[in-house]
DNA sequence: TTGTAGGCGTTATCAC
DNA sequence: GTGATAACGCCTACAA
């Protein structure tokens, strides 16, 4: 159905050998060049990436494993990452892989079936299959791990965020504002930005000499729901945290919600921090305090990096950090 | 490098097409089977889908046109759909085209070289490049657009909303309310879904005889920073609006900062219904009352409907169509 | 149930 | 610059 390479030739007379040509940018008379040109126009021929890829190897694709699509944070790389990409003619497969799903394993064999040339991945905490998959993959096309720091792996390209410094700021900010009760909503238990969050939480009250508080710690799983379930944990203690560092986005709407509903209201009531709500800090009243991660940055520096891994298979051990800034609003009561 | 069937037969001693055959579901003894898997196992052998696909021309995936990462809705229907079609082996590659950028038409070259075997698209406002071009692929492959129907096109099935029926309760709500005065906020000029939503407000003005005034239409192109500027303008007016209706998520958000900046006051001041704010609506103080669309139930349709199609290939016409509903909060004053 | 052989549409290696 | 020809890895008759 579909013109081929052949037709091309049927119609032009040339042969099959000097059309390829064209087509990969290798010289061709002039004269040739146009009549091809012509032809492939009124043949509507595109040429087929299943013959293409099964001599060159290439499929011009590159996989992109995700935790989910419901999280600010993948979605916004993602977008990066697609445009990025597409300017060089690559194309961007998306896989959702959550790490607790039976599904995870067919998804990642119809990756390896697709033949991706490089893999973008953002790993879900839960991610034991999902690591091996990539010691494997990763003998034959580059990959490049985002927001999560593989130890003893074959794995040797990182993309991060300075969590841990981010928290620091963030909690150093309640400290410098009289605040000594500090609640902090956690991801999820034993993850690498849950645990890297932590650890920047803690450094701040142990440099300040604050007495660190087991039940200030709750877990929200970065969903929205469960951020609000957390939040009445917080507020049901009996002392009450004056202050609440939140650690993503999602969270962040669960919170607030849930602050809402039992009436209590940021600043006066309870001092906040969020975590990358950009586009919402402003439309809550009062402005929120955010730490806030450079998304565009990562996904600009991810997608050059693996396009240039693409080229260069050069395999040198590589970990990019990016810092987080904080924006300042007006959740954060002096006491 | 990698494994192929012939790497099997080698190993196993059975014959390529006994190998070829257990991989496609037909009998093989279960001896064989048995051997097979094993050293489908040993190898880390996986199926080369140019190969399979320079055969039976199915590559196992299917192409998603969508103007932007950037909008929630779009990104809320991909996240479904990759999950239904991922459940049944297919592969979903992302296709952001925005309907006005140069890069376009190389964006959808590429998508028809990966020979996607299905394709679903949101169409940008600004779309003849795209439309020419569906009208072509929608000769091989099966098409269905979402949130925008073509007249006089080749093309046959389209999921829609009744954004009209909904824009009419909005203004409905509004009106019963006791407001004559309100002002619309509405996507691109000229685009599918703003000129439903318009429609249903001005019908519902019509049927309660309020006079139309065209300086309460302004346009915000879907974007929260337009949406603000589109807000500040409804602000400046001599005789501001007593109530606005704004009719996507992210434009909703600029109208609420706007808002915020200039002080003016959700309810006490100013009335407010938005759309698809289901996550936020509650963040916000007071509740937004706001229109939903329904949109796990558009993604699963759709998903279901491209699987369908891509067995039976028969080509009826059809067009889905799906409520939106009301969700009341508490953004509307009595007047 | 198993084995054999041809071809899917390209690219790459030659010789011309 | 151009033209023939052999792969690439798989599926699918067809024959056994």
């Amino acid at each position: 159905m579909a013109a081929t390479i052949k037709d091309i030739v049927a119609m032009t007379g040339l042969s099959l050998g000097t059309v390829s040509k064209y087509l990969n940018g290798y010289p061709v008379k002039e004269k040739n060049k146009a009549l091809i040109e012509e032809t492939i126009e009124r043949l509507d021929f595109n040429v087929n990436l299943f013959a293409r890829g099964l001599r060159t190897k290439e499929s011009k694709s590159i996989g992109f494993i995700v935790p989910s699509l419901e999280l600010t944070f993948s979605t916004k790389i993602v977008a990066v990452i697609e445009r990025e990409l597409a300017e060089h003619g690559y194309t961007v497969i998306i896989c959702v892989v959550t790490g607790d799903s039976k599904a995870d394993q067919a998804k990642l064999q119809n990756l390896a079936y697709q033949r991706v040339d490089g893999l973008l991945v953002i790993p879900p905490p839960n991610n034991l299959l999902l690591q091996q998959w990539l010691e494997r993959m990763v003998k034959s096309i580059p990959i490049i791990v985002l927001d999560r720091l593989f130890k003893n792996s074959t794995l040797k390209h990182f993309v991060l965020v300075d969590n841990a410094t981010a928290a620091f700021k963030a909690t150093e900010l309640l400290i410098e504002a009289g605040h000594h009760d500090i609640g902090i909503i956690l991801g999820d238990t034993g993850g690498f930005t849950t645990d890297e969050r932590l650890k920047g939480y803690l450094q701040a009250l142990s440099h300040y000499n604050i007495p660190i508080k087991e039940e200030y710690q709750v877990y929200g799983k970065y969903r929205k729901a469960e951020g609000y379930k957390a939040c009445e944990q917080l507020l049901s203690l009996t002392n009450r945290p004056t202050a609440i560092f939140v650690t993503n986005y999602d969270m962040t709407l669960g919170i607030l919600e849930c602050l809402n509903e039992h009436d209590v209201k940021v600043f006066d009531d309870i001092s906040l921090i969020g975590f990358d709500l950009d586009e919402i800090s402003k439309v809550i009243n009062p402005n929120l305090t955010i730490v806030t991660q450079p998304v565009n940055e990562v996904g600009y520096y991810t997608a050059q990096a693996i396009l240039k891994s693409l080229k260069d298979d050069a395999v040198e051990q590589e970990i990019k950090v990016f810092e987080c800034s904080i924006q300042e609003g007006a959740s954060i009561k002096e006491i």
